[in-house]
DNA sequence: CAACTATTACATTAAAAAATGAAATACCCC
DNA sequence: GGGGTATTTCATTTTTTAATGTAATAGTTG
């Protein structure tokens, strides 16, 4: 495997490995989400939420669309789907 | 999910996320190697490695053994070896 | 035991990431 | 257009993480 493959994994995982992102993703599994909604379920402020929802984007795990003023956010890197799947049936067996 | 278990695979997922500490795990991801060793693959000074095995080891993920005056190091946590592959699987297809 | 190798510990500095607060934007409804 | 809600932007501060350099430890060998 070469260096350039493992920083782009490494950076990939460091972009969920914050307690709130990857509460954010676990939210989005199933779903599309307001930031509001989002925001109800991770307690801090807007902006910090946005941030976050920002890093994601970058990242490009997940995208967004407006409707009204509502942005709704999923996820659309499937692979990061398959992912945390598989990381909750590891460490989390007993769910 | 609980909030508790996120923060548990948040920092599990932060403690393999750094280039070089993933780069050790798929070196060990099939061998035991010595502190020497790895440091030749990783291009860093001692205590830089040194700092970086004891995250890892400070996770559980990896434990040492002395034979002289070498230290080998392996991967003990097995849901590692397994989420590294998937990782590798879904990132890397083409290797 | 002296010289040497491998590794770690510790203190410091440098760099990156996260949180905060206030102001700005965008869209809706009356 | 004015007032309201949702979200973002920006600047700043705080906190965390990473890197560096030097000294220390532990084991080995002649």
């Amino acid at each position: 495997m070469q260096d350039e493959q493992i920083e782009a994994m490494a950076k990939m995982l460091k972009s969920m490995s914050h307690p709130i992102r990857l509460k954010i993703l676990c939210l989005l599994l199933d779903k599309e989400l307001s930031v509001g909604e989002i925001r109800e379920q991770v307690q801090t402020t807007h902006a910090n939420i946005s941030q976050h929802l920002n890093i994601l984007r970058g990242q490009g795990i997940i995208d967004y669309r407006k409707d009204a003023n509502f942005i709704y956010n999923k996820i659309i890197d499937k692979r990061i789907l398959d992912l945390i799947k598989k990381i909750h049936l590891l460490f989390c067996p007993n769910f």
